[in-house]
DNA sequence: CGATGCCAGCTTGCATGGAAGCTGGCGCGC
DNA sequence: GCGCGCCAGCTTCCATGCAAGCTGGCATCG
């Protein structure tokens, strides 16, 4: 999950420039709402804070623009995007159907890699069960994560990966928001199993079938939650 | 096909700015191999030749490199990204995935809306037999791109739009490549044609499942052409 | 009192300079 | 002949200056 580098190819691990410190540092802070969604800021302002000049804070801003988490308004300033229930909907969909299609990969991989790809995913679902008993909300959000990246990294593509961080990125907050609204953290433990189980078996429809439903479930559960609360943008 | 702008939201249009100017003239001369792959350019040289300062070249190789189609080189240059059949097997998974959902959509869409998008699909389609049967190739690639196109952007979803735009241009080469090779441009159009039935009769499950296997199969027909050419980065 | 025009201040867009890092080739030592 | 180190040149990184654009408030006019 912390994958400290800049945005390179996966490579050459440099020291990470002004830039890359820039970019991290407002990323972290967008994450934990230190910039809250809405909140204007000027570069100049930004870069003081950091303790560098307007340059790599301007480029940094571009990249985590292009990322769709900020704007750069022309002459105004950065402004930190906020997220509305009908991006849920659009980032939902996207992992919907990526999700599914990493899940049928992995379950085509060889025996022993998916041995261990399931072990490794039901290690993830026992800290899930076990933080639920303990009401440890938190660590069961934090487990869940591990799962899901971990069902994405082992399908091996690179570009599904990166777009899969982006809009996790994006509604990150919203995931933290919600977490202690929802009521069906144990149907979350059940289907994880349901789609290990599948892998295991090497099954690849019925992998990319659970893998799907479990998403689209916690898509229903979620957007309605959001709608009615009336959380226009988070 | 042809969308003037710069990444913006969508709404503000302004006088594109110099980095927008570089942004579009590099991205075009990417596309038609002006710049080949694996060319390596400075970016004074690109400024001059664009007439302007580095600057606003730099920050357009930013853009650029978010999406894949360069890498910036600390204190080298910008490097034109080349595609392996391995990127073409990445590209391909993320598009199966994410057109399938699309045509899922969209054959969920309200009776008006299905008609008129069939129709605009069906023009395409039309355009692709009529092309084919003249033997113009490029004309049946455009018609291709534009049903595609059409079908992922009725679905309304941005994020989706703009993950296939992004890796639509980075597969561009490739695809215009080995467009003369392709030996069963038929069997696209009848594919064609039975996703389009699917979204008349509001059929989400069979969208979802032509949409998938008429990917697939031409991800089945093209993936083992490169690799007989041996074209290891293209 | 309301509307309009203007201006000051703040902000970025872009250019440019200084400095540091990397590459490749040349010369020296062995 | 071979390898190593060094240096020159090229390239980006980052800071900063200048100018233009936008905003908001104030004064002025109707």
């Amino acid at each position: 999950m912390a994958r400290a580098g800049p945005a390179r190819g996966g490579d050459g691990e440099k020291r990470p420039s002004l830039v890359d410190d820039a970019y991290a540092a407002m990323k972290r802070a967008i994450r934990n709402s230190d910039f809250a969604p809405g909140y204007q800021a000027s570069e100049q302002e930004i870069a003081l804070r950091l303790g560098m000049s307007r340059t790599p804070v301007h480029e940094a801003a571009i990249r985590l623009q292009e990322e769709g988490l900020v704007r750069v308004l022309p002459r105004r300033g950065i402004l930190i995007c906020a997220i509305a229930p009908e991006d849920m909907r659009e980032i939902y969909d996207v992992i919907i159907a990526l999700e599914g299609q990493a899940a049928e990969r992995v379950a085509g991989l060889p025996e022993a890699e998916r041995a261990r790809i399931g072990a490794a995913l039901a290690a993830h679902t026992e800290a899930m069960a076990e933080a639920q008993a303990r009401g440890d909300l938190p660590a069961w959000g934090e487990a869940d994560e591990r799962f899901h990246q971990t069902l994405i990294e082992q399908a091996g593509n690179g570009r599904m990966i990166r777009i899969m961080q982006t809009i996790t990125d994006q509604s990150h907050r919203a995931r933290m928001l919600t977490l202690r609204l929802r009521q069906e953290l144990d149907a979350s433990v059940a289907e994880h199993r349901r789609i290990i189980a599948a892998i295991r078996d090497a099954d690849p429809a019925g992998a990319h079938r659970q893998a799907r439903q479990h998403r689209i479930r916690a898509r229903d559960a979620l957007l309605p939650l959001l709608e009615r609360l009336g959380l226009r943008h988070l």
